[in-house]
DNA sequence: ATGGGCTCTTGGTCTAGACCACGGGATGGA
DNA sequence: TCCATCCCGTGGTCTAGACCAAGAGCCCAT
């Protein structure tokens, strides 16, 4: 079939990307390209540089490759609007139903020394670590790891996980009042790839959250949003 | 030389992605790697095996491919931690000097709906257009697209551009006292890519800031920073 | 019905080459 | 001394195959 037609001086599989691009904005999400050796053979060229093409795509977020299935156009992002400290009021902005998957409560046995220097861990004291995964209408928005000084929540129970923490907090008076968030841009560690079910090469949010009541250093947490799905809303402070 | 001793089951260019890296750290910010040749003999590989290594690793951050030169060891990120409306003093805290290069400062005979929206743009009323490029020691941290009303700065040239737009601002009673921002992540477009002197596969930090004095709209701001190079910091607020 | 295995299709990895395009240093002439 | 040019080493692209591994559906034996 037709050969590349590269605009003299375009690489072939720049060519090949831009013209599979069009490709696959007029499929329906979940439905899949041509095989690579089809769309090989199509344009004359080897398969390896089909897959250069391919690859690119990926790194763009349109298509996701299955080992055995096909290369994919990606499900149709859902862009979240997250305002920090009330994840599910912000899931629920959105017309999406809230869920939280808990992944892991109990001791850390040698949490990072940030965490114990914040949270002001001295002898004996001990630190609850938990893991939780936030999805919107199944979708899984966000990865968030949690630290409290252990004998502040003696009493927080997986059930108590799978809604707002902060609900919990607020009943014992430990609602944080200040502290600071942080932000950074990255790629996403292998075991996060997994959880929030996205590409290795789409770039991810990571935000340090740092809460007080009062002086009392209560809550550490780091969260990881994948950067396709959501978005960070900060109200700008009067200087 | 020596074969490449994979764990069984692991592919060859992850065992050689995770050898280079530990070759990589073993050099200076700057130096490069042996060629890519001279590797796929050492290792008794293909040359397209090494070169997947290395594009991993370049993903990575690690390391920055550089035609006809060699694949070459990132400089040192430095990380720096902005908190809004403060770059130039942000950069000071780290003990760099703060620049800035102005790239445009015009009309915008068509500015995207969102910015004539927020600034309330009708009839004859026209955006000025600035856009800048953000350095602490030289090294680029943040590219600015900012959007005024261009009645509201009618005296603004190309001079105040290398300060601070705020000290312009403030002298005027345009200081913003309020507004919103939003943080997304994402990869760079090309024409980024070189302004910012990353590489095309490193996520960067997207800002939008609608800013207002009272009730009046005065700026709406695009800013993108690499990854690699910075963390944006927010105050939490009093809930 | 149901479960297990077979087979076919798909992407994943890898090879051993080829030629092109860029950068930099050596070389030589003005 | 200075500048243009050539050459060579580098990464960038591309080929035409090969085999491996995962998913999915078929078919048969239970």
């Amino acid at each position: 079939m037709g050969a590349v037609t590269s605009p003299s001086g375009t690489a072939k599989h720049i060519a090949i990307r831009d013209q599979l691009r069009e490709t696959v904005l007029r499929l329906a999400p979940g439905q899949p390209l041509p095989a690579e050796r089809q769309l090989a053979e199509q344009w004359g060229v080897a398969r390896m540089t089909v897959r250069q093409a391919i690859a690119a795509l990926a790194r763009e977020g349109l298509v996701r490759s299955v080992h055995g299935r096909g290369n994919l156009r990606s499900p149709e992002p859902l862009q979240l609007r997250i305002q920090l400290g009330s994840f599910a009021d912000a899931v629920r902005e959105h017309d999406l139903e809230p869920t939280t998957r808990p992944l892991e409560c109990g001791i850390d046995e040698n949490p990072p020394e940030v965490v114990t220097d914040f949270l002001g861990l001295g002898g004996g004291q001990r630190a609850l670590r938990v893991r939780r995964l936030r999805l919107g209408n199944g979708v899984p928005l966000a990865l968030e790891r949690t630290w409290f000084a252990a004998d502040l929540v003696p009493d927080l129970t997986e059930r108590d996980l799978t809604g707002s923490l902060y609900h919990y907090l607020e009943a014992r008076g430990l609602l944080p009042d200040s502290g600071e968030e942080a932000v950074v841009a990255g790629l996403p560690e292998p075991h996060e790839v997994g959880l929030l079910d996205i590409s290795a090469s789409r770039p991810v949010l990571r935000l340090v959250r740092k809460a007080l009541v009062g002086e009392r250093a209560v809550e550490y947490a780091e969260a990881v949003f994948p950067a396709d799905r959501c978005e960070l809303w900060f109200p700008l402070q009067s200087r």
